[in-house]
DNA sequence: CAGCTGCGGCTAATGCCATTAGCTTCTGAG
DNA sequence: CTCAGAAGCTAATGGCATTAGCCGCAGCTG
């Protein structure tokens, strides 16, 4: 092997950093090859290209995401759990705004694998509730719905008014558990 | 006044068409261009660069939305009401899956005042469960996020599994009319 | 009716960016 | 010591947004 300065996961790396400090949109090969104190065209050897780069960090972002989530969960069951779900990721999104908002869900396998790994925590916290297979998967996507739409949403500073975050984000929550509480009698 | 063959509103329009039909990654001011029969630079005599086509394209679709959504509410009330509210949201997201993924919450005041006048609706659909104000600012937030993240969600196509989308939006619906009718007691 | 003015179009030019081609250099294995 | 290949580089290409500056026509003015 040759001097190993760089490699895949590095401008990775650099790039999750850049798009931190910088935002989504200073994200261009350009401005990560001078981070990392490169040429531009040198990055081809690392990464296929500007798309592959973004999916790669959204899969980094998202096994990110999992780990802690996964920690959080651990050992909490039923509404404990889903509390601590929503908690951590939204920590998450308040640690890494712009992040969060560079987060690509593309049909990729490599990126739809990663995403895997999230819905699989979110239904097992979601066994809890004694739920069947197929109800689980639809609670999953709704906790999902919120989750990400309130995320994008305060990332995107879309929520102006001076009300406390928090205390929506503390309604959500409520809502999210009392309506798995609450028996669905055909909408 | 010369010759009105273009204006602002019909470069939107163009541009939406686009979108609708070649995805959000198809929008270039060349492709506009030719769409309406017209030398890229000619767009600038009507939008001031790229960013502000997006945003009034962002105001033309929330526009769109308010007025759908402003006419499905009417003479509804309370869970009659979001019902309807979310029901009619998700249609258009199912009618112009691209077209909402292209839209774009900037910090414009432009697009904030579309965005409003969402908020507005939601609100007054709120207003039926009895709540003081700041107590409907959070839960209009949450209505937002549940069915902005379910739309973004299935506009990038991120529900895989063979479950019915219809069958999730209406436990997300039921979601969010038990969690506003039961009474929240500190998280 | 002649002339002016400004709008809305055009062509040409600039500069950034992603991407490709092809050369060079350094490293580590044999 | 040699050699292969990895990882870097420079140069070149083509797309795109954006700017500058020119032209012609509509409609008002005299």
């Amino acid at each position: 092997m040759a001097r190993a300065a760089l490699s895949a996961d590095a401008v990775v790396d650099v790039a999750l950093r850049l798009v931190d400090e910088e935002g989504p949109a200073a994200l261009t090969l350009a401005a990560v090859a001078s981070r990392a104190g490169v040429a531009t065209p040198s990055l081809y050897k690392h990464v296929r290209n500007l798309a592959e780069l973004r999916a790669l960090m959204s899969v980094q972002i998202m096994d990110d995401l999992a780990e802690r989530i996964g920690g959080a969960v651990l050992g909490r069951s039923a509404d404990e759990a889903i509390r601590a779900l929503m908690t951590t990721w939204r920590e998450y999104v308040v640690e890494h705004p712009h992040r969060y908002s560079a987060l690509v869900q593309t049909p990729e396998p490599m990126v739809a694998r990663a995403g895997q790994r999230l819905v699989d925590i979110m239904l097992a916290a979601l066994r809890a509730y004694g739920m069947e297979e197929s109800e689980a998967i639809h609670a999953t996507r709704c906790l999902r719905a919120a989750m990400h739409g309130f995320a994008v949403l305060q990332a995107e500073n879309a929520f102006q008014l001076p009300e406390k975050l928090d205390e929506t984000y503390d309604l959500l929550i409520h809502m999210v558990v009392t309506g798995l509480r609450t028996p669905l009698h055909r909408t």
